[in-house]
DNA sequence: TTTTTATCGATAAATTTTTCTCGATTACAT
DNA sequence: ATGTAATCGAGAAAAATTTATCGATAAAAA
């Protein structure tokens, strides 16, 4: 890897935690107010010793031959995310899945919020979806600048996304949210997630296959 | 991990395969015939060992001071996943979500496609999405062993992904592809491939925050 | 009160994954 | 032809991540 950052937390951490924190929100829900790594591992189908590591990164403590408490746990999981402040965000390329995302109210658990969208297609600049209406390309970049948006969705077709891209980056946009499998060249100082779906599809087909082949295993996995 | 199969595929390398086989696709498109690890490397941002490596995993061999026929190895990722042969999947849940991935004909490319869809609106049973008619869930189980499916796309609300997930395994569904953020527990011999979109927001999230405090970074991330 | 048991934190060991090294191979230039 | 440079494959080394171990701690039981 040439470009990589000074990160202390794991990224496989990372990506548990949001894992977690569903897992503990809906623990919550059922009543129960104090959980075990143990606990958590049976019905996550993780080691306890992993978990309490993952857990710790955000800060906190349990206590021994109890656990944590669950509304701490999600308040230490939500600082360390830094969910608690609102990021709001611009989408590029209304079609399907640009409409599922500006639609979904599941993100704003994680702080994140679709405040302003932008398509090229006159059909759909002016309409409105989930609140938030569709403007035309030209206004991305201004607009991007004087609201001081710092992240970006791609929901384009593949061939625009680079464009997309570089609209985005001119408005100041620092942190890309990638759906278009497609290859997006940035300056240094932007981050790009690629959300490439085609990757747990291959992931799981590919399992699949050796499951077929040397009989049964068992299941579960993540992302 | 308590449950983890016999995989002599590591599973980073599984997730990257796809990415090169977009890449090459569109590197084919462009004219080029012939490509080397250090230019594959140097447009992903990975190191060409690491991407040797990768590909050898797909049983392809490179000629050294040249690289590899970019067509050839497009075949052997293909074989390697099996993409040639079509699996067929059902869809539960025809919300925004599912509606986007039955519309979405770039799957076809992993040799995946939704054929039937279920949900348990009235209102949305009876019609017609990308040319796949949404039926009754009662239908489900018994449609599903006699058409011998067993791939299954769970896009439910998360409260619902449990349920739609036993009447897949009834009808005798071996993978489910679980686009709900919640856990869902499977018999043995199931695998599940969560797609957790939330998980790829919250490494964009913490690597922004990461950035804005600690100064510039480089860019470049993997889903 | 004392013992037993579950769980934690910390650290060590094992495993997995990435990165590096090096000899071999081939194209291209001299 | 011969030498040079780019790239490969295979295996070693390094780094990251996961898993195991162990003493400490607190709750519950005896
Ligand atoms: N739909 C899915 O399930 C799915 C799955 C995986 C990946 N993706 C990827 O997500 C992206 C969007 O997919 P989709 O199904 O929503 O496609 P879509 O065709 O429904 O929507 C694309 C939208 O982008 C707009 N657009 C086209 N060119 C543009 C440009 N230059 N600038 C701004 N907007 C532009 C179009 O007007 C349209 O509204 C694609 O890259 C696709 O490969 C989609
Ligand atoms: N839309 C997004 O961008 C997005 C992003 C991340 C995750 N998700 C997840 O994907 C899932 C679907 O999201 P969505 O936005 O498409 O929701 P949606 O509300 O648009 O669609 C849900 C669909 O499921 C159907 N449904 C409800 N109960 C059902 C049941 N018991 N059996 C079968 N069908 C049932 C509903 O009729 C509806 O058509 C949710 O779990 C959501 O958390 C969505």
């Amino acid at each position: 890897m040439i470009n990589k950052p000074e990160f202390s937390i794991p990224e496989p951490t990372l990506r548990r935690l949001p894992r977690y924190y569903n897992y503990l929100k809906e623990l919550l829900k059922s009543g129960r107010e104090i959980v075990s790594c143990t606990h958590i591992g049976k019905d996550l189908d993780l080691d306890p010793p992993q978990i309490r590591k993952d857990l710790a990164y955000t800060g906190i403590r349990g206590v021994p031959k109890v656990g944590y408490q669950i509304e701490v746990l999600l308040n230490s999981i939500e600082e360390f995310f830094g969910w608690n402040n609102m990021d709001e965000a611009f989408l590029v390329g209304v079609g399907n899945m640009g409409r599922a995302l500006i639609d979904y109210q599941g993100f704003r658990r994680y702080g994140f919020k679709i405040v302003a969208a932008f398509d090229n297609s006159p059909d759909i600049i002016g309409k409105t979806f989930g609140g938030v209406e569709v403007l035309p390309l030209s206004k991305l970049t201004n607009l991007c600048s004087r609201m001081n948006i710092k992240i970006g969705v791609i929901t384009t077709p593949d061939h625009a996304a680079q464009e997309a891209a570089d609209m985005m980056i001119a408005g100041g946009i620092i942190g890309i949210w990638n759906f278009a499998p497609a290859e997006i060249r940035t300056p240094e100082g932007v981050i790009v997630q690629n959300e490439n779906l085609a990757t747990g599809l291959a992931v799981l087909s590919k399992k699949l296959q050796i499951l077929k082949q040397s009989g049964k295993f068992r299941q579960e996995v993540d992302q």
